[in-house]
DNA sequence: TCGGCTACCACCTTTGAACAGA
DNA sequence: ATCTGTTCAAAGGTGGTAGCCG
């Protein structure tokens, strides 16, 4: 599950070197990014991953945790993660799927979760899994500790940014990556709705022990029992009470049946997954998907599709067209395993030079939990469409959109089209003139600050 | 009427301070 | 005086559920 990089400096932007003067810049390259419960991931990916978002923020489970090679030991680094909208989507759980339910709501207010070590050496984020356990959701867009804001029955990507700089404030100009995985998709609730999930969680995670099965909780646990365990070969949803560790051990073991390919059971399990009936409907002209006539064909075969979101299935097919198969992997195992969002990270021949302010404050980063403006690139999708000719995220002032735009593209993006409309659409306007930056310009950088901070 | 959201609950893990012993 | 290990209470993370709200 890991996937390198090889990587010019990324952008069409000065090296950090240029900017700052600081001799210590050097490209990312080869950085490659490992989620390490990737297992446990897959088991929740296959039902249909869905995390809690409560008003005064909760924690992802599983939470997001990786660990990271290729980075120059000596060379500070910003990690961050922040929350991709899948698609276009507003969803409903009907009875025992994920249905469309219409159009999504206006994104909130976009921000990124700062690892709380940032900024660190390289060989700090090496030495052994960065965690990002306690990055919370929330669903309150007036929140003001820092969380992620989501809404409720949408779906999210979560982003990992590698960001190469010396702190905050030169992490504007400087050489970043963003790494996405497509098992740690997950749909917002505000209350579970599909109980396998709910057993799941219960039985993964050490703090809903008290719900376990194993005779020592008293709470009433009727309806997840009454739901028995997806049948056949699907792996991982066995109650396996005990530390969560021995859990997930317990759920690996079982991924892999004696004299069964894991290939050929992923591609069994397909048929258990909430949204493979989406990805059939996709394909059915009478499909209760808005784009479903559109005819856009699966573009993966064990991956939980959802009904037809152009720009993001686009932007997949793409990148994984492209991303060779590590050694060792089944193509299954590969496809679904590591996911690198070329936008940011495809190679762009070189830098531009351009020359930093001296003098820009930043306000004090002293919250663990800080949250900052992601880099104007939500939206996701398309971004990917054309690497090359984007500009660096962070220099893409966020331009005349309103705030809660800095999600998504310019405004017919938002909702769905036809795949090769929205390609054209992203590629013509998403990052042409509208975000066009103005080097050296303070007025501008005043204007579209690359950090909001709003909760700071 | 219904689906989504919130507040509250009991249960659990985690965390860190206080303490004892080496 | 310092370090290490243990204990314990507080803090905080869980899902369940009833009731509210649009």
């Amino acid at each position: 599950y890991i996937f390198s990089c090889h990587l010019q400096p990324t952008f069409n932007m000065p090296s950090s070197s240029s900017v700052t003067g600081n001799p210590e810049s050097y490209p990312l390259s080869n950085v490659s990014i490992t989620l390490e419960n990737m297992e446990l991931w897959k088991c929740f990916h296959d039902i249909g991953t869905e995390m809690i978002i409560t008003k005064p923020g909760r924690r992802m489970f599983p939470h997001c945790k990786i660990s990271i090679a290729g980075l120059l030991p000596y060379v500070k680094y910003i990690l961050m993660v922040d929350m991709v909208p899948v698609d276009s989507f507003r969803y409903k759980w009907n009875k025992d799927k994920w249905e469309v339910a219409g159009k999504a709501e206006p994104q909130p207010p976009c921000r990124s979760y700062l690892h709380p070590d940032s900024p660190a050496l390289g060989s700090h984020w090496m030495k052994q899994t960065v965690s990002f356990l306690k990055m919370k959701l929330t669903n309150n867009t007036l929140d003001q500790n820092g969380h992620l804001i989501l809404h409720s029955m949408h779906r999210y990507n979560p982003r990992f940014h590698v960001v190469q700089a010396d702190d905050l404030f030169a992490m504007r100009w400087s050489v970043f990556q963003i790494f996405s995985f497509p098992e740690t998709t997950f749909t917002a609730v505000t209350a579970y709705q599909n109980t396998k999930i709910t057993k799941l969680k219960i039985d993964h995670n050490p703090f809903a022990k008290g719900f376990r099965d194993d005779g020592t909780n008293t709470k009433r646990y009727s309806v997840v029992l009454r739901t028995p365990c997806v049948p056949g070969p699907h792996r991982c949803c066995r109650v396996s009470p005990g530390p969560y560790n021995q859990s997930f051990e317990d759920c690996e073991e079982e991924e892999s049946p004696r004299g069964v390919p894991k290939e050929n059971t992923a591609v069994k399990e397909e048929r258990y997954s909430p949204w493979r009936s989406q990805q059939e409907s996709a394909q059915n002209p009478s499909s209760v998907s808005p784009v479903g006539s559109e005819g856009q064909a699966p573009v993966f075969s064990n991956e939980q599709l959802v009904p037809v979101p152009a720009s993001y299935q686009s932007y997949r097919s793409q990148e994984f067209a492209k991303t060779p198969s590590p050694p060792g992997l089944g193509s299954g195992s590969v496809r679904s395993a590591f996911q690198r969002q070329g936008s940011n990270a495809a190679a762009v021949p070189e830098h531009r030079t351009l020359r930093a302010p001296t003098t820009m404050a930043l306000p004090s980063a002293s919250s663990s939990h800080a949250a900052v403006a992601p880099p104007p690139e939500h939206g996701a999708s398309a971004h990917v469409a054309r690497p090359s000719a984007r500009p660096h995220p962070l220099y893409a002032p966020y331009g005349s959109e309103s705030a809660l735009g800095q999600w998504s593209g310019p405004g017919p993006s938002q909702y769905p089209h036809p795949p090769a409309a929205a390609a054209a659409r992203h590629v013509a306007g998403e990052y042409s003139g509208a975000h066009s930056y103005t080097p050296g310009n303070m007025v501008d950088w005043g204007q579209h600050p690359l950090f909001s901070f709003p909760c700071w």
